[in-house]
DNA sequence: TCCAGATAGTTTCAATTGCAACTAAATTGA
DNA sequence: TCAATTTAGTTGCAATTGAAACTATCTGGA
């Protein structure tokens, strides 16, 4: 009946792999260190951008403001990220690692590289990169809309 | 300092990517039929294989038990799917689509197939299945470990 | 200046999810 | 044969999530 083939349905296929590698990804980080997936990103963003006001955390890893909300105040009680003032706007403020939570990052980021190799071992470097092309034009394609 | 780039993290590129296209997807099933995705995923089943039992649909769909239950109590609840006992086992029962649920699966399946064609509308043929098989790929690598 | 939005971030509450316990039926093996 | 174990599916409860309301601050125009 269908000339719909579930298998065969990208937005199927992408769901199941992202779940997959998901659940193989954060069992790590929760195990290992008690970090949730944005608790995670959020001190992966802030290893690369030093320090940021939490808007633009969202914007640089798609969190939303509730989300960086909840886990920075996680991070902060773990004594993994710290607060201080906006000079110049005084409902926001800007957040940084802690010393400790950039020894956190030096322990996990090694992992999380390797657990990405081995997830891609198989793969070449081409096809690495042209998984990297596509992902990015179907999420583009699916934000246009 | 970081090695890691957030960015070309492929982990996190699918996970942005799945969230999108679901956020997509999932919004006009929701709005137009009033189905949740695992709820959309059972019917897209039962319209392949016409009648199945819980485990098998969840075999079939990735989706966990208690989800299939619950998917299928609500569809069950509005007429779309009907049950069946198992003739061989007192603890299962067969699942299938009513003529109200097939109507409604003929309905969403063109419009599925048209969001996905609209998503991978700047995709190539090959490219478009270059996307899948790096998808299974990815897939089958994360649930090996 | 000061009031009417707009914006940053937090909190509250309701919906969704997922684990673990449960029921009921089937299978195994002494 | 029948007790112990396993399996199919459901349900209850606790954790997670997200939308909408809320607080505090900022901005722009009379």
């Amino acid at each position: 009946m269908p000339d719909l083939i579930l298998d065969h349905f990208i937005p199927y296929r992408l769901s199941v792999a992202s779940n997959a590698v998901s659940a193989r990804i954060s069992q790590s980080y929760r195990r290992k260190f008690g970090l949730k997936i944005p608790e995670w990103r959020l001190i992966a963003i802030l290893a690369e951008q030093d320090s940021m006001t939490p808007l633009d955390i969202g914007k640089a890893g798609e969190l939303d403001k509730i989300t960086v909300s909840r886990a920075a105040a996680a991070l902060i009680e773990r004594g993994l990220v710290q607060q201080r003032k906006h000079p110049g706007d005084g409902r926001s403020h800007f957040l940084s690692l802690t010393s400790d939570g950039r020894a956190l990052y030096r322990e996990i980021a090694p992992i999380a590289l390797a657990t990405e190799a081995n997830l891609l071992s198989c793969f070449s470097n081409e096809e690495r990169t042209l998984l990297d092309d596509l992902l990015r034009r179907i999420e583009r394609s699916a934000d246009a809309a």
